[in-house]
DNA sequence: ATGTATGCAAAACATTTGCACCTGG
DNA sequence: CCAGGTGCAAATGTTTTGCATACAT
C-alpha cells in the first residue's frame, strides 16, 4: 500500500501524496512531468496547487520512491520507482518512451569507470530514435 | 581558422563568435554553461550580451560545431564539437568531467535500440561517480 | 497540541524574444 | 547599402520559496 511507502520514507500521509503516488501508478503513460502530473489531478476533480506538486515528487526522489530523468530540453519527468534498473529509448517524433535493461552494457560502463578511476555511483542513458511504429507521425 | 567554421556553417564573422569560439578551444575545462562563458568574456574586458552568447550557442549547435549537454539540473553545458564521439563521466563531489568512448556500449546500443524497433540516432549517456583524486573534496 | 503540509502568490532561475541600433561583406 | 547580428530589457517557462492557514498524528 502507498500509505506505507510514505510512511516508510518518514513523510506524513496526506491526501495531495497519495493522489500523486496513485496517479503515477495507475497512469498508462508513466513518465510525466509535474505539470502533467498536476493538470492530470486538476482534471480529476482533486484540489492541489503545482508547488505541491514538486514539493512531493522532490521528496519522493529524495526517499528513493521516483526517479526524475532530464530528457531532452530542460523540463523534467518523473517515473516511480518500481522494479529493477532500466534506461530508456524516445522516440524522436511522437516522444514515446520505451524501457530496457542490457547487462553488457551496465557491465561495461563499471569497467569504463573503473579505467578512470571513479568509483560509478549512477548513471544517465538515453537513446533516441525513429520508432518506426504505425501510429508515429 | 575559426572564420572558416563560421563560414561554412552559413554564419557571418563576427566578433562574439569568434570570441566565443576561441573560449571554448582554449578553456582548461571544456564543458561550459552558457553563464560561465559569458562570464569568462566580460572578464576578459569583452563587450558581449548573455543573450548574444545563447543565440550564439544554439547556432554553432545547429552547425553542428558544438555539443549541448544536460547533464544533472536544468542548466545546460555546451562543449565545442572536435575528434570523434565521446560520453562522459561526472565527479559527483568535484564537477570534474571525463571523456570516453567504448567500442561495446556504442554497438550494444544499437542492437537495442534495433530490437526494440527503433532505428537510433543519438544518444545521451553520463556517467556519475566518485573521482578517487587527491584533490577532489 | 504541534510540527508538518498545503495553497497561493511572488521569487528565482535558465533561456528566449522584440526591437532599435550597429556592422560585416 | 542592407541583411543579418547585437545589446538591452522584457517575456517565457520551469521550478522554488515565503507565509498564513489547514491537517495528520
Amino acid at each position: 500500500m502507498e500509505s506505507e511507502e510514505l510512511r516508510n520514507a518518514g513523510l506524513k500521509v496526506t491526501t495531495p501524496r497519495l493522489k500523486i503516488l496513485g496517479l503515477l501508478e495507475s497512469a498508462r503513460e508513466k513518465h510525466l512531468t509535474a505539470e502533467a502530473i498536476h493538470r492530470q489531478l486538476i482534471d480529476s476533480g482533486e484540489e492541489i496547487g503545482l508547488a505541491t506538486v514538486y514539493r512531493a515528487l522532490t521528496q519522493f526522489e529524495a526517499a528513493g520512491l521516483v526517479t526524475r530523468h532530464h530528457f531532452e530540453g530542460g523540463i523534467a519527468v518523473f517515473e516511480l520507482e518500481r522494479g529493477p534498473h532500466h534506461d530508456h529509448i524516445v522516440c524522436v517524433h511522437c516522444g514515446r518512451v520505451e524501457e530496457f535493461y542490457d547487462k553488457v552494457i551496465e557491465d561495461r560502463q563499471r569497467e569504463v569507470a573503473k579505467k578512470l578511476g571513479f568509483t560509478l555511483c549512477d548513471h544517465a542513458m538515453t537513446l533516441y530514435g525513429e520508432c518506426n511504429s504505425p501510429e508515429c507521425p
